[in-house]
RNA sequence: UGUCCUAUAGUAUAAAGGUAGUACAUCUGAUUUUGGUUCAGACUGUCUAGGUUCGAAUCCUGGUAGGACAACCA
């Protein structure tokens, strides 16, 4: 049963509403994007929300365009937009559009017109702000806000039928000018805008304003319970207003806190300018906070819906933590990803006393949380690649790796002891001696030692080449919204390192798009669009906790 | 000098007048053929002043702090 759990305010409000027999118990709740760029993590929250409910309470969730404004909108955002909520993993039960409203909304208008709480406006837009007064001021009516329904119908006519240019009349609501509620001060409900719309083409010229088509299309839908982010408390009372006046369907609008998440933003303003600008390669740059881009990354459906779980419901201001969702994708991840090796940062490891072209197939078990992912096996020879953070010339204490004189096991492998070692003329190590132990074999270990550290390896002679992408945080600062200056300021310029010649095992090279491997102590990966037959490219999708990095910094 | 919203560990989020709990983060220790995982533990909190009540994080009042609102955007 889920009386353990909790409930955020939202569904006791539903849980109320259906026990008082609201709407007969019938909930509908709606995803309504605007499709003017791509769904980013904050989104994915709303989402979550709002088809969570409909699943949670036997209900069921539209997924509605409001396509109002025809010069921001385009049909690839559309198509986005639906990828990306199938890809999360929800259905919604309608596909509608504001703009399949357009009609009904007009005869809205008309009615208000004829009751008197529409009238048509000749004032300029500064006009209109100047008159609007300020929070603490009381508005101006307009010398315009007095003419007969017949003249504002007449008026409101014509405006359709195109007879006025962009900017030269609008049709506003008729409420109160010296409401304290700015939005209460005879908003603007239509205006010309003579474009091409995306769905609509050239029919209107004339297009609602969002405050006469939200509210309006919950109502025709019959939208129960209308929710959105917390900017829009102040529109509540006009969306009560017109759902009064007009006497339809009484959806109610409530209101939770968006997600704001550490080192990322997710104003959509902004993240198209990083776009624009080219700071990233676009909606589905592996660093960006979008759905794509997440999806690129690596990160799972599962992942991002057990984020938006844990990061609950409420209203107030929030900065969550970007390590809750980095700890989602982990924890899933950690269950599911096959492990395999791959060395980034490589130095040669050569074992003198192991017989010169001898081959070995090691079997490694490809995930010990997973006994039923099986095993492969793995070539090993007396040519090795590591990683070049696993030798110190002058290993500090605590330092369970190699350097002359220690020993490591070689995962599923062999134990082996360093010998020497050989630098470059840039004083770069270039290459490690070892000696290794052969009865030290993983499985037929009879050696009788025990070594601190395990470092991983791939044979010289059967590396494939990879290219791998290692993201970091796109800003450099916690709270990139509330920084001081230009956003773009703050971005990271180490948010991407591209390793050309990485070595993997073998067994990659046929690893398809969108795999997600752990790449032994180093993080998860996944396999990247940009593969080519022969060059496998791999993105982060987050590193492994690292204990020892925190440690070595002190 | 308006209206509205909000205030619980570092970050989030529960507790619907009755033991302040959970997760992430951080720190210990154990286990580990990944310095991963797992396990055990530690850490730290009700903005403030009054009031109501046997009893207040919760209800009321005042204060303080943060946020939203003045686009022919959504």
């Amino acid at each position: 049963m889920s009386e353990e759990k909790s409930l955020n305010f939202i569904e006791q409000i539903i849980e109320e509403d259906i026990a008082n027999g609201t709407h007969g118990g019938r909930v509908l709740t709606r995803f309504p994007p605007e499709p003017n760029g791509y769904l980013h993590i904050g989104h994915a929250k709303s989402i979550c929300l709002n088809f969570g409910l409909a699943l949670k309470y036997n209900g069921q969730t539209n997924l509605r365009f409001d396509d109002t404004n025809p010069i921001t909108e385009d049909t690839e955002y559309v198509d986005s937009i639906k990828q990306d909520i199938q890809w999360l993993g929800f259905n919604w039960a309608n596909e509608f559009y504001a703009s399949d409203y357009f009609e009904q909304l007009y005869t809205f208008a008309c009615k208000l017109i004829e009751q008197g709480y529409a009238y048509v406006d000749d004032s300029t837009s500064e006009e209109i702000a100047a008159m609007k007064g300020t929070p603490t001021e009381p508005g101006k009516e307009s010398p315009y806000r007095n003419r007969s329904a017949a003249e504002n119908l007449d008026l409101f006519t014509q405006m359709r039928e195109g007879k006025f240019k962009d900017g030269e009349k609008v049709l506003r609501a008729k409420v109160d000018m010296s409401a304290p509620n700015m939005h209460m001060r005879d908003p603007i409900i239509y205006r010309i805008r003579h474009a091409h719309h995306h769905r609509t083409g050239d029919t209107w010229c004339i297009y609602p304003m969002y405050d006469f088509a939200h509210g309006q299309s919950d109502s025709i839908e019959q939208i129960t319970h209308s929710v959105c982010t917390l900017e829009f408390i102040p529109h509540r009372p006009l969306y009560d207003w017109f759902i009064e006046k007009l006497n339809i369907f009484p959806s109610h609008q409530y209101e939770f806190a968006r997600l704001n998440m550490t080192y990322a933003i997710m104003s959509k303003r902004k993240l198209l300018q990083l776009v624009n600008e080219n700071h990233v390669t676009g909606w589905d740059d592996p660093r960006m906070p979008t759905i794509s881009g997440l999806r690129r990354r690596g990160y799972t459906p599962d992942s991002i819906r057990q984020f938006c779980e844990k990061i609950g419901v409420a209203k107030r201001d929030n900065l969550i933590d970007i390590s809750l969702l980095e700890f989602c994708i982990r924890e899933e991840l950690n269950k599911t990803a096959n492990r395999v090796m791959a060395v980034l940062d490589p130095i040669k490891l050569v074992l003198a006393n192991y017989p010169d072209g001898q081959v070995e197939e090691m079997q490694v078990e490809n995930n010990p949380e997973d006994t039923t992912a099986g095993s492969r096996t793995v070539p090993f020879s007396n040519t090795l690649y590591i990683e070049r953070e696993d030798f110190m010339e002058n290993p500090p204490k605590k330092f369970f790796r190699l350097g002359v004189g220690l020993a490591v096991r070689l995962k599923s492998a062999y134990i082996v002891k360093c010998d020497s070692f050989e630098k470059d003329a840039d004083g770069n190590v270039t290459t490690v001696y070892a000696t290794y132990l052969p009865e030290s074999k993983s499985g037929t270990d009879n050696s009788g030692l025990t070594v601190k550290g395990t470092i991983h390896w791939v044979s010289a002679q059967h590396a494939a080449t990879a290219e791998v992408r290692l993201y970091d945080r796109l800003f450099k600062v916690e709270d990139v919204g509330n920084a001081e200056g230009d956003f773009k300021d703050h971005i990271n310029p180490e948010s991407l390192t591209v390793i050309q010649h990485a070595y993997v095992e073998p067994s990659l090279l046929e690893a398809k798009e969108g795999t997600r491997l752990q790449f032994m102590r180093k993080g998860y990966f996944c396999v990247d669009k940009d593969s080519k037959p022969g060059r496998p490219v791999f993105n982060r999708t987050v590193t492994l906790k690292d204990t020892w990095a925190k440690e070595s910094k002190r």
